[in-house]
DNA sequence: AAGAAACGACTGGTCTGACCACCGTTCTAG
DNA sequence: CTAGAACGGTGGTCAGACCAGTCGTTTCTT
């Protein structure tokens, strides 16, 4: 265990040390980790330590545990995290108006992106699905922010439309017109369009 | 402790036992839980379970522990676990490049947000800041994030920030007269007019 | 009597070792 | 050859020990 501060917790090392060693191995979701036995002889930490600090990233929805089988990195999704921060903290008013308003801008952000960067292929075959398939709203701006390919947006919009939709808003169903519509707009490449688009589709008169 | 399933760990179970407990007792931040022996006899686990649910609560920031003392809810704040998550998350080649084009998207949102919602008493008296007073770019931006009072962008933009700056980028510093031309633009309440002082003070093209 | 030092009770922090339940592999008896 | 027992590894949980801080009380000193 490096150095370990006497004023900082030997589980935060230990997650610390845990995000390291995923980074050195480049370990990815679906791999092993060590067993917490050899992790507290490795580190010399005790397997409580250890423990907490595997529970804690647990909770958070990082890794996953299988009795008798080992821990495992997982594929971040939010999960029982977010359910479990909603019943925590969301009384809060202004925690919800943030998260609506944020969700919101993050959306046109990547619709902004898109418009910018997603060549007219992607955007023809986006359309095409938009008018031929069946989706509900999450899973067609899910696809609107993949495209972007941006990472950072991806983790954080799933973040934000888990949350929003802890709050049981009773919103209007976009039309399926909407929906393509919005498509329509990204592939005329004009910004003040796909704005458009997007507060007609949310309902929204200025945001 | 209620009949705990089988199938669910006990730590979980304690930790929606405090969720009870703290609605029941009506706990806001600043209130002290019982002590990990109290929860530990009063549930009928071991104390090991129990600070297994503490650390995994403080760790999300929910809670706060002093030794010696004792554990305290907290005003949630997100910290360490934004941080976490995105540093476990952040690990990626194209991480840089989206940190990049994430940070000056939300900066540009959280403008927006004060074109659209930031009173003239505000924006006079941040332009007399602007004009006066010596910042970084950094203060100035934490002043426009703070600005929009949406915690979730401040965070998110703190996060940004860090990441950001451990990019070892070497930028261009903005003048001071950029800085206040893009008050200004946000007093004529223009959106183009502020998008566009926005990237002349980035030396963006495009984005 | 007032201030300082010592003490004790309580709280979190950590470690150790023990036992259980569960999984997968290997070895064995039929 | 196969069903099943045995074994070793892994997480789940607990009890108890000891350390290290905090705080309020007691006691000692001046």
């Amino acid at each position: 265990m490096s150095q370990s501060q006497k004023d900082t917790k030997i589980y935060i090392e230990i997650v610390k040390e845990l995000r390291l060693m995923i980074e050195r191995n480049n370990l990815k979701p679906g791999d092993k980790l060590p067993s917490e036995r050899e992790l507290s002889e490795r580190l010399n930490v005790g397997r409580s330590s250890v423990r907490e600090a595997l529970r804690a990233l647990e909770l958070l929805g990082l890794i996953e545990t299988r009795r008798g089988e080992g821990t495992y990195i997982r594929d971040y999704g939010g999960h029982q995290l977010v359910q479990l921060l909603s019943t925590f903290i969301l009384q809060d008013e202004n925690a919800k108006r943030d998260i609506i308003e944020t969700k919101y801008l993050i959306e046109l952000d990547c619709l902004w992106l898109n418009l910018h960067k997603t060549s007219n292929d992607q955007l023809q075959e986006f359309k095409s699905w938009a008018e031929t398939a069946s989706y509900t709203d999450d899973e067609f701006f899910l696809k609107v922010v993949r495209l972007t390919e941006n990472h950072l947006f991806l983790r954080m919009w799933i973040i934000l439309k888990d949350y929003y939709n802890s709050l049981h808003l009773d919103q209007m169903v976009p039309s399926k017109e909407e929906y393509v519509q919005l498509v329509d707009m990204l592939i005329t490449r004009k910004e003040s369009l796909v704005g458009n688009a997007y507060k007609t589709l949310r309902k929204l008169s200025k945001i």
